[in-house]
DNA sequence: CGCTTAAGATACCGTTCGGTACTGAAAGCA
DNA sequence: TGCTTTCAGTACCGAACGGTATCTTAAGCG
């Protein structure tokens, strides 16, 4: 029987979950290595030793930063999936749906951990954020291939091809997103899916 | 008329094109930020002063390295798909290929570009590395594309939505070979364009 | 040979980095 | 009211950063 205790001592000035968020976007900007201790208390506007106390050091800092991301972002997905529905229909409504999150102010940042893998291989081996992340979209976007034959028989090795197209499709889109693609270059490049989507 | 003559001054004991490459693969293991300059003079065997004399400033040594990059990734490009001829049957040589290339040991480094416009985004305004090779890359397949059609007439729309379509996805491929898929996963993701292109 | 030019090599510059003592302040508890 | 615990805030640490002044060495040219 442990009910809710103060805990002991000063309280906590700052928000955590608000600090984490701002600290995202932080990250999406500059990268992990570009950003300095000194960017994130700005940022932040806590100061560095509480920080520290908070959050460990600056590696851990960024890793609970992208597991974060990382838990929203499926969640993301999966909300997506849910809404669109069952059939080719189905992944049109995806593709609509995707972009438009990706145009608006909050998305276009779909290339965090890409980005953080590449500079952080290697130095957090006790969690491969990007493996993760590429298992956990490919099952995501797998739920929405196997709605797509109302009723009818489906090949595995079909729905797997489908699956593994639309996914790395998406993560190349991401890219494109990054590297500094305009709003009506993404809806071209989303077209393309559309019209594959079309011939299944 | 100029002939060729002999520079004043003492010559210069390393060669250019040796440093250049050995910085490439050091950029591309380990990105901009994350390499110092010390890294730099030990991987090239060439001390600072001699690095800045000849190259500049780590910022511009690296544009320099990139401009290698990005030329050799496309001439690269334009020969694979020279090679792989026309028709659909092109397509699935050209992706083959690619994936031995990539699976190659001098391969498997699709993303320095990627990585690079992330890391250096606004900071080297006059050339946007990202958009040159998206925008080069669009243009080699599109070029592959175009010879689908054998003697057949050929909607413009068509071929743009296919070229968007391999573009975007040979992108999220690099980021998965970054990103440290296996060699197996590699080839099941071509797989799953091979099945789209059968399509065609 | 001397003069000029440019590269190799050492040592060093000021700044910024990630990380941490240390001193006060604010809460619960007795 | 003290005691304990935890957080805020200032100041600071050694190390590493990008970049450079300076001296020595090696080439061409007369």
């Amino acid at each position: 029987m442990s009910t809710t205790r103060a805990p002991l001592g000063r309280p906590r000035l700052f928000d955590e979950e608000a600090v984490l968020e701002r600290l995202t976007s932080l990250f999406w900007r500059q990268g992990y290595g570009a950003t300095s201790m000194s960017d994130i208390v700005d940022a932040s506007g806590v100061h560095k030793p509480s920080l520290y106390r908070t959050f460990g050091t600056k590696e851990q800092l960024f890793a609970t930063v992208l597991r974060r991301y990382l838990a929203q972002r499926i969640a993301m997905f999966a909300a997506l999936i849910a809404e669109a529905g069952p059939g080719t229909r189905g992944v049109h409504r995806f593709l609509r749906l995707f972009e438009a999150d990706a145009v608006s102010a909050h998305g276009r940042d779909g290339c965090l951990l890409v980005m953080a893998s590449n500079e952080l291989r290697g130095r957090l081996p006790e969690y491969d954020f990007a493996a993760d992340y590429r298992e956990q979209m490919r099952g995501q976007i797998r739920v929405l291939v196997d709605r797509v034959p109302t009723g009818e028989e489906v090949d595995p090795a079909l729905a797997a091809a489908r699956t593994d197209l639309l996914t790395t499709y998406l993560l190349g889109l991401q890219v494109v997103m990054r590297s500094g693609a305009g709003v009506d270059e993404i809806h071209d490049r989303l077209q393309a899916m559309h019209v594959t989507v079309d011939s299944w």
